[in-house]
DNA sequence: TTGTAAGCGTTATCAG
DNA sequence: CTGATAACGCTTACAA
């Protein structure tokens, strides 16, 4: 348990540094085979496994990836995060790299990234999550603190900033490319279920929705617009509560497929049918999608192909510190039967 | 960036010694408080950040918890484990600890094991995650290799084993309460849906399966047995080949809400109803068997909670490496909306 | 209230 | 082919 280079080394009757040398590069030709066999035997009775702490150390390299998600709530728990998780897990392990969670029990996003920092020198790299509630002063203060690490980072599904850092951002045009396409099948009274309200993310969202609507030359109906936390008690709840006082909306423009189903189950249980009676759209395209009868049109925003992304850009980042680039990614329509024409 | 104590204790004019104690403990009164603000100052401008492998190795304790997943296909992919590791995460964090994952590129639950743990040593302690397809063997093997680090270890949900190690184990006997639920509703023609064949959990599952036949009477059919790999796509594809040669059965048992799900859309694509002209019950009482419509009766297995004991049983352990404990979880039956009296 | 020095396990350099 | 030795950044006696 815990044996040592130095103990190998003792009981082969070499130098540790041998060792070390040999059980890194077993091709060298410093040890010669005899003494390589007798390693390896010693290596297997001792149960030696490398210390990642004192090699880390040594090396100026841990081929470790620090994960920094600015909140303290479980992890783990959301999909549209776990496939962003995914897919920077796929890339980062292909190249042999460990990924870090760290813990923090702040209140704030910017005290949590704080935190999560706070011990964590020696990572090679970061990757800074958004968790999608962060205002945007968070936001910029969060980077600014990867940025004083003075390693390599990059940022997957944070609102676009102008500093010039790795970046993999999902388009925000995407996110009301389904309300756009329900106004193109001619619905007017469209129900949005949107995200946590105090977010950069939604906030953006509001914006492009607003501006859509005026462009569209359908009125502001503030009534429309639902608040929520992504689960789907809340979102059952809400809906329901709204389907209750009005039945004059012909359409519900989700931001989550998890939503849409919520939704799509509020809409069923009033007796209404999706989509004779009101027509649902989702987002993400996640199996909650695929799922649902009818089966919802969505937003496929490849997800785990932004944290892939994510995960390529710090790798590059690693190899030359001095670049740095945006990536934006689009999404794209899915039609499957949630939808009718109106 | 990548500022050291030494740093700092030059810049303030002291011992590197005096700032790592401070830092660590700020009520010390080795320091003054005029030197404590000077220390806070240097830190503050050099972005100072403890060196986790630094301070680990010379602490003898990272705190941190390497996590174990016997396998190489992208991590964070499926509900089941993500609810484990959620669990997991929540209590450890709760307690300052990080979650290590570490890379892997083998072809069996064995190799996989042992790159994972190769260069691990410095971590505080580990969990040992099932992936649910390792034959017992294989099992027995990683669990030797767990011992081996002479690391306090837990394993979270592999099947139960003679050692006495840490393990929380959700109860075999969980596995059939579909079944018998749907016996007792007078069901005798029932498909049973189930994961990898060749693991040891699916060997368990299938003896207690054929035993439970035989107690009730009922002759041994193997078409009634599907193995598949707990996807949609594979679920779907194989009941509803099933049902285009045979339209017999009155229930299916599935073992996951997922596999439910999608049996369910296989069942109504034919145009047969739930739970009209066939019952179907679920497993792991997750979002899915929510949303679908019916809703799914399903066998709640506590699996987040599982994974949170996981997790206490190895810090009880990190204090005093000689307890050891088994935890058994029982399941709990949630009626909802898909099985009828036959 | 503070400094000195040894040590954690590994790696890299250099000398042989 | 191999051994010393210093260094990585931090912690912890021990000494003052």
């Amino acid at each position: 348990m815990g044996a040592s280079l130095k103990e190998i080394a003792e009981r082969v009757g070499i130098s540790a540094a041998s060792v070390s040398i040999y059980l890194n590069n077993p091709d060298t030709n410093r040890v010669s085979a005899g003494t390589k066999d007798k390693i390896d035997k010693a290596a297997e009775e001792l149960n030696y496994r490398r210390n990642l702490f004192a090699s880390s150390l040594s090396r100026h390299v841990s081929k470790v990836i620090g994960i920094i998600i600015p909140t303290n709530i479980p992890l783990f728990q959301n999909v549209y995060t776990n496939m962003l998780l995914s897919g920077v897990q796929k890339c980062l392990a292909g190249e042999g790299y460990s990924l870090l969670f760290f813990p923090s029990s702040a209140s704030t996003s910017k005290e949590n990234v704080r935190e999560q920092l706070r011990h964590s020198a020696g990572c090679d790299g970061y990757i800074l999550f958004s968790t999608g509630f962060c205002p945007m002063d968070h936001i910029l203060l969060n980077i600014r603190e990867l940025q004083d690490t003075g390693k390599p980072f990059a940022t997957l599904n944070v609102p676009k900033v102008p500093e010039t850092i790795n970046q993999v951002i999902i388009d925000d045009l995407e996110s009301v490319r389904g309300l756009e396409f329900l106004l193109n099948a001619g619905h007017k009274k469209i129900l949005m279920v949107l995200g946590r309200q105090h977010g950069e993310h939604m906030q953006l969202i509001l914006s492009k929705y607003r501006l859509m609507l005026k462009e569209w030359g359908i009125p502001l109906d503030n009534d429309l617009v639902i608040f929520g936390n992504y689960s789907h008690e809340d979102t059952y709840l809400k809906v329901s509560r709204f389907l209750t006082s009005r039945r004059d909306i012909t359409a519900i423009c989700c931001m989550s497929d998890l939503m849409a189903s919520s939704a799509l189950a509020a809409v069923k249980s009033t007796g209404m049918t999706v989509p004779g009676d009101i027509s649902i759209i989702g987002r993400n395209n996640s199996l909650y999608a695929v799922l649902a009868d009818p089966p919802l049109t969505t937003i496929d925003l490849s997800i785990s192909e932004a944290g892939f992304k994510a995960a390529q850009l710090l790798l590059d980042s690693l190899e030359n510190p001095s670049i740095s680039r945006n990536i934006i990614l689009n999404g794209k329509l899915i039609e499957r039967s949630s939808v009718n024409e109106n």
